[in-house]
DNA sequence: CAGTATCCTCATAGATACTG
DNA sequence: CAGTATCTATGAGGATACTG
């Protein structure tokens, strides 16, 4: 029975990237997904497919030219899919790829803890604040 | 045997946030820890308690001042905690929170995923940028 | 060592108007 | 409906110098 010969250690470190690495590529796709705006469409198109307006509508505060930003920069990682139908009006739908969705899966998990202990949160700022 | 009170809609809506909305305390959360550095500065204290010049050299192309202000709004939030010896020179730790230990470990699973998927995001990056 | 203070710039992001 | 184009400006963020 033969086994697949263990990389070598330069090929180990490629395999995986280092984002406390300013240069690394993996440093640009965390700074996509732990972006403003790039942490609440992933999160968004968790639940189910969305069309552009339905995303601007749901994301309050983002504006047109950041949400079409932020969704070009996901689909050029290969996170999101556009299917766009050429139809009149235009009908445009974003979705999760499967790459995108073990992403935002774990996208989902860190804004879920942080709104299910905003309590918690809120009261270590009155604390900070009020100790000078 | 007797029971809480369920919880009013009202009450329960309030026992967790949503960051979906613009005015939320979630929302300054998250741009705490859905930050550039804030990730990373959380990602690093997940391995042991760091010195200020550790996670300065640690985490590539951060300032000073990114650093220090980083590290005041994540310690403010209750994520991470500060300690100040009284020497000479001086001798700063920072360290997570019990709060910040759960969160660091969510965003800790996503810096992870993306490092070892460095490879399927350059590719899809790749191929996106052949097809015009 | 661990910051703070100051200045400066340039990119991010908002507003507005327009279009296929 | 789903964008793009253009303009603007705010402030995030960098560089440098200084300090307890």
């Amino acid at each position: 029975m033969t086994y697949p010969k263990p990389p070598s250690p330069a090929t180990a470190i490629r395999r995986r990237g280092d984002c406390y690495l300013a240069a690394c590529l993996t440093r640009e796709i965390l700074d996509h997904v732990f972006s403003r705006w790039g942490s609440l469409v992933l999160g968004a198109l968790l639940e189910r497919k969305k069309r552009y307006s339905e995303l601007r509508d749901q994301i309050g505060g983002i504006s047109e030219k950041m949400l079409a930003q932020t969704l070009r920069a996901l689909e050029r990682d290969g996170l999101i899919e556009r299917r766009s139908f050429p139809v009149v009006p235009p009908h445009v739908e974003y979705l999760l790829t499967p790459l995108g969705r073990e992403c935002a899966g774990r996208v989902g998990d860190l804004v879920d803890w942080i709104e299910s202990h905003v309590r918690s949160l809120a009261r270590a700022q009155a604390d900070y604040d009020e100790a000078d």
